[in-house]
DNA sequence: GTACAGGCAGTAT
DNA sequence: ATACTGCCTGTA
């Protein structure tokens, strides 16, 4: 699909902000309307042309957001050296990973813990709702993702009344982590991966797989390969030669690591934008509606 | 009623 | 290191 800015770009922001990644995207009267942080972001697309804007005023976030810096040319040459990934990208041409916003990123996945994607929208909807800042656009409400500080002062009542449940210590965990300086996440971005998610795994209710999707949407791993029950799935019916014993669903941490950098070794440096097309690839294949 | 959904931590072995 | 268990909540 080709944009407005840069035109000679092509991708596809729908598929992209549907794919999975993050959750607090809606479409209203003909746009796209997602939070990312203290951003509204807003996108429509129309006979091929994807115009974009922002409140309050950012320029060129999609830039930022859709990693239209990343040389995708070279992503999709290097993967699609592998058979099942070349059948994917060729489906989803325009799928991207996104660079999201770190807070909200931890903030999500934290909730994403055993639940379904539209539980997960509608805690991400209460809290902001309930913490976050009105912002009206286009005549309609939205709210800012929560601050760190905001949801470490919350009380547990409060976040139990957003449908959380026991996620709720984990989301204090969290918040009181990056509020006492314990978490310091913009840090991580330039940290090595391994080092990056150690910091994070010392935070309660953040296990591998939760650890793993901050680094790839968030923090500039993208080597990053978050495995959970959709791309265990995959990787046992697709890539059960690389590994000598049979892929369960529920992997313990030992075999997760093992085969995390067991498929980081077979894709490489992009082996994230591997694991986004497979995600992507097979929810689309399973009708999953979210 | 009960099974289930994009995991994780705690405990026992 | 692995196996097992409980867990908030809403929907089918």
């Amino acid at each position: 699909m080709l944009v407005g800015r840069p035109a000679s770009l092509e991708f596809d922001p729908v598929t992209s902000v549907n794919s999975g990644q993050t959750f607090l995207w809606e479409f209203i009267d003909g746009a796209w309307y997602g939070i990312d942080g203290r951003n509204v972001l807003k996108f429509a697309v129309s006979d091929g042309v994807a115009q974009f804007w922002s409140y309050p005023e950012r320029g060129s976030w999609e830039r930022n957001l859709f990693r239209l810096d990343d040389n995708i040319a070279r992503v999709q040459a290097v993967l699609g050296r592998d058979p099942t990934i070349a059948t994917f990208i060729a489906k989803y041409p325009g799928l991207r990973l996104l660079r999201q916003d770190p807070e909200q990123c931890l903030f999500s996945f934290v909730c994403a813990s055993n639940t379904n994607i539209p539980m997960i929208r509608r805690m991400l909807y209460n809290l902001s709702r309930m913490f976050g800042d009105k912002i009206a656009v286009d005549g309609r409400e939205f709210f800012t993702f929560p601050t760190a500080k905001s949801l470490n002062s919350a009380s547990v009542s409060e976040l139990l009344s957003c449908g959380v449940g026991y996620r709720a210590r984990a989301i204090k965990a969290a918040a009181k982590a990056i509020t006492d300086g314990d978490l310091n996440l913009p840090a991580l971005r330039k940290a090595g991966l391994q080092e990056a998610k150690d910091q994070l795994l010392r935070i309660y209710g953040v296990g591998n797989k939760i650890a793993d999707c901050i680094l790839l949407f968030s923090l500039e791993k993208l080597d990053a390969f978050p495995i959970d029950v959709w791309i265990a799935r995959s990787l046992s019916s697709h890539y059960s030669t690389l590994h000598e014993c049979r892929i369960s669903e529920k992997l313990t941490p030992r075999q997760y690591e093992l085969i995390s950098e067991k498929m980081r070794r077979h894709f490489g440096k992009y082996a994230g934008y591997a694991q986004q097309y497979m995600y992507y690839g097979m929810r689309h294949s399973a009708r999953k509606p979210w």
